[in-house]
DNA sequence: CGATGTGAATAAATCGATTTAACTACTTCG
DNA sequence: CGAAGTAGTTAAATCGATTTATTCACATCG
């Protein structure tokens, strides 16, 4: 009943606690004969370290936290389980928090991290945080922002490109012979968002033919797709668009719902491409094209470099890693 | 650079460590004057307690663990987001693990979990693992069974009545006059699918009309449905099903994008009905008709229940939740 | 042969907060 | 007036592992 402690372990082995320490946690030091008997006596036992004690005396706690933007999001799970692997194979639990864009929660987790020591953070920021990250970074915590450019630069990074992504996107629009393009997704305030449209719209200056008519919505939802494409249907035919970017899958099946339901043709009519490549993309009714983001790549990419400067922290410099999204190309633009 | 301690916010709030270890814990134990000293103190010097001295100290970590079937999955992830709120009100960390389904994987975070000592944990069982939930609960912590009716009836359990959303199911597809119903979903060793199939057939014998086609599938995704519906779509026309019954919702997505591929009416030609209600039902193309299952509610639901076991382990005894699923209906069935 | 070195084990110090028991300075009340 | 209680503080013990300095037995070598 008595929960086993490394004394109980040593007395039944006949070594002193000392000695079991040295056999778990550096083997090396220890004779054959005395590692097989703590581990037996280990085994008898059921012993389990006290992960607190060990903590404490060995100064360094060995998980490290994460905090996605929004855990409902396939585009986030998926980065969660790129990041599970790399940090499993070092034996390092991921403590993984949910800010649901909210700052105070973000908060929250981050006081809880803080107390923790937590060896690592991988953080995709809603609020205004650099001091906090700062600080946790002078306490011996490495920090490696996920899925944003850090504008302070000082915080090394992993995110996709945003830019060629837009800009696929509407190259492929047009080589298919498309030229009134809806763009739809918002608030436009977010750096993904207006990044990608940005480059949307240098594509088409670039190309020399074509126009982007902006649809902002508020949410990045199917709800905010049906409600933009509703709008661009009460148009006079001639005057729709004859394509949708959208800024992400959500939102394009969105408008595929509405466009099918008001009994248009996918891609003849309106061709549509997506944003993500999230699961469903491809198993919709109509497949849609999409720009793939390499998600699952990226978590594993952050755990990766973020295992490296834990390893040695004075040594590493400040990193961006930027990786490459690219077109998928299906049904809703090329019948 | 040197990290704050109790003992300096001690010296610089003019008291004992003791004290302020009462401020931060117990204020009531603390006069008003102190109380204030002490949290200037702490706030000018950023004082963050070591957690793991707390814990190893006051014996008792505060943090909840978790360990999920499969992070991808959007029924699992609402029922984390279900978990999460009630243990942020009571400022107590969620650290999600995701099994994969993989034994192995959950061994290796029960291991994580029995070391930091955690209070409570949330477990979705793959292995078979009675024996270590045994030990947990020996040693303190408080465990509870999720989405799963612990066969060994000893640990609490919140769970959704599988056989009921098998039945509601089913009922609904005979009412709307469909006869021929073709069950798709698999393994049937997995105890939701086989409980799910169960009561559709005892449906079907209780209303003395109508008969299943049993199509079992090796996976539950789009995949297999599409598979599943072109298996019978290759039959002659009078021998298809005028209806499916997907064992869940990306199934019956599967399902979907075949027939229209294939130039049927859904809900004309073939009726389609899935399972979970996740949130792609009711974007798809043709909206789907599904079982919801209060994914978000049953995380709440375990996490209170929890949270009333750790704080009186002795008083509570086992309970059993089973929440109901609901019937909704969309276009894919009543067009 | 005595000095030096080496591998293995141990005793004791230590990590940083919380808690217990003891102490003070005041009240309260029989 | 002295006993008993109370509110506020503090000194010191404590949680359970790891680590450091030390000891010990034994081998090696000039």
């Amino acid at each position: 009943m008595a929960m086993a402690q490394v004394r109980d372990v040593a007395a039944l082995a006949g070594v002193s606690p000392g000695t079991v320490s040295n056999a778990l946690n550096h083997p090396e030091k220890v004779s054959a004969d005395t590692l097989a008997r703590v581990q037996a006596a280990v085994e008898e036992l059921g012993f389990i370290r006290n992960d607190a004690a060990r903590q404490l005396r060995a100064g360094n706690n060995r998980s490290v936290g994460m905090i996605v933007l929004d855990i409902a999001n396939p585009f986030f799970t998926d980065v969660a389980r790129g990041v599970e692997d790399p940090l499993a194979s070092e034996n390092r639990p991921l403590i993984l928090g949910n800010s649901a864009q909210d700052p105070e929660r973000e908060q929250s987790y981050l006081n809880l991290f803080e107390e923790q020591r937590v060896s690592g953070l991988l953080i995709t920021p809603v609020g205004n945080i650099l001091d906090r990250l700062r600080r946790l970074r002078d306490r011996g915590t490495s920090v490696l922002i996920v899925d944003r450019l850090s504008r302070a630069k000082e915080f090394s990074s992993v995110s996709v490109d945003d830019a060629l992504g837009g800009r696929l996107a509407m190259e492929h629009l047009l080589s298919i012979g498309r030229r009134r393009i809806a763009f739809i997704g918002g608030p436009l305030g977010i750096a993904q968002v207006k990044s990608r449209l940005a480059s949307a719209q240098k594509a088409v200056k670039t190309a020399g033919k074509g126009e982007i008519l902006v649809m902002e919505s508020a949410t990045m939802d199917a709800a905010a797709g049906r409600l933009a494409a509703d709008a661009f249907l009460a148009l006079p035919e001639r005057k729709r668009p004859d394509a949708v970017f959208a800024a992400n899958d959500l939102v394009a099946l969105g408008v595929l719902q509405s466009l099918i339901l008001a009994g248009l043709k996918v891609p003849d009519d309106i061709a549509i491409i997506g944003y993500d490549d999230i699961d469903f993309a491809s198993s919709a009714a109509i497949p849609l094209t999409s720009i793939r983001q390499p998600a699952f790549e990226m978590g594993r990419a952050a755990a990766t470099m973020l295992l490296d400067v834990i390893a040695d922290p004075e040594y590493s410099t400040v990193r961006h890693i930027t990786l490459k999204p690219e077109l998928v190309v299906r049904t809703s633009t090329t019948g």
